[in-house]
DNA sequence: ATGCATGAGCT
DNA sequence: GCTCATGCATA
């Protein structure tokens, strides 16, 4: 098990805090990459390659493919276990915004590259530039969620409470504070526990407090939200809600205290595709280079790995969403 | 607990 | 074709 092999991008140097401030992102025209990479795109494979290593270069000819990747899609169901509702994608919690740009491999040419490739791997060095930008921005416009937990909009920030005693502060954060998130997910699997129900529980009864739009979720999100493994606009959407049903269910459970005695009592599946260890540290070794390589790119880096082109696209992306969540919170 | 995948919404 | 939220399958 390795725990979360973050790359060392994110601790490196800056402890960025997404939230809070918006470092003002910026669009830059991405048309230049091709031709910055195109001349000498085997330049750039082959360093990244040669720095990721030793791996390939003994077995250039792969044991085998890991090529399996045949999926199907029959199973719609939502209900883990036992609720009823099943809004597959009711597509709830959707916090789109623009878009920060990180910039562009603009990166210089051959040295830079170079540079980022000598620095990037062996020690983790700061390989620069463009490394994760900031995920926050002004205003979330959560579709359903955020009217149900009637988000405060940028200029409400009326409270019923004084609960904001701090108020006027620089904006529309309402309870998005890091460190109540991460208390709040720590208390809350604490007390779930305690009432001796299971994430996947969690999830499937999720349904059952019929939040409008708010459908079950699977054990995999309430695990990432209690780890904290989630971005951070995706753990203020869910903590309502969660707590929501914690309420629920304490309360649920205070009344069964009270009165003890009333109540009585195919297809095929997906098969996950599975990146050798060798592919997998090439990868990470082009990833420290470029994390966003042109398609071009990619279809040559899946070549070079035997891997199909999705793949190396589908792992560039969770590879991404990977260093933009939450779980440095550990930092505070 | 986490890796690879899907799908929506957006550009 | 990307980002994001999320999920199935699996270690």
């Amino acid at each position: 098990m390795l725990a979360q092999y973050f790359p060392q991008e994110d601790f490196s140097g800056v402890r960025i805090q997404p939230w809070g401030l918006s470092p003002t992102p910026l669009h830059e025209p991405k048309s230049i990459q091709g031709n910055i990479f195109a001349g000498f795109d085997e330049t750039l494979l082959r360093g990244a390659e040669a720095l990721a290593a030793v791996d390939i270069v003994s077995q250039k000819t792969h044991p085998f493919k890991p090529d399996a990747t045949y999926h199907t899609m029959s199973s719609v169901s939502c209900t883990p276990t036992s609720s009823s509702v099943h809004l597959h994608h009711p597509s709830v919690l959707t916090t789109h915004h623009p878009h920060h740009h990180h910039h562009q491999p603009s990166q210089g040419l051959d040295g830079e590259l170079l540079d980022h490739l000598n620095s990037a791997l062996p020690l983790g060095g700061v390989p620069g530039p463009d490394v994760s930008s900031t995920p926050s921005h002004p205003h979330s416009h959560m579709s359903a969620i955020n009217h149900m937990a009637h988000h405060s909009q940028p200029m409400n920030m009326s409270h019923p409470h004084g609960l904001a005693s701090h108020a006027v502060i620089s904006g529309p954060e309402t309870e998005t504070d890091p460190r109540e998130l991460e208390s709040f997910a720590e208390r809350f699997k604490q007390r779930r526990i305690k009432l001796g129900v299971t994430q996947a529980d969690v999830g499937s009864a999720l349904a059952n407090l019929k939040i409008p739009g708010v459908g079950c979720l699977s054990q995999s999100t309430i695990c990432r939200f209690e780890s904290l493994t989630l971005s951070h606009n995706n753990m203020v959407a869910l903590k309502p809600i969660l707590e929501a049903w914690l309420e629920e269910a304490e309360r649920a459970q205070r009344e069964k205290m009270t009165k003890p005695e009333i109540y009585t009592g195919g297809d095929k599946k997906r098969k996950r595709t599975s990146i050798a260890a060798p592919e997998k540290r090439s990868l990470e070794a082009y990833f420290a280079v470029q994390p966003r390589p042109s398609s071009e790119k990619i279809a040559a880096i899946a070549e070079k790995l035997d891997l199909k082109k999705n793949v190396v696209r589908v792992w560039f992306c969770n590879q991404r969403q990977k260093q933009k969540r939450m779980k440095f919170s550990a930092t505070y």
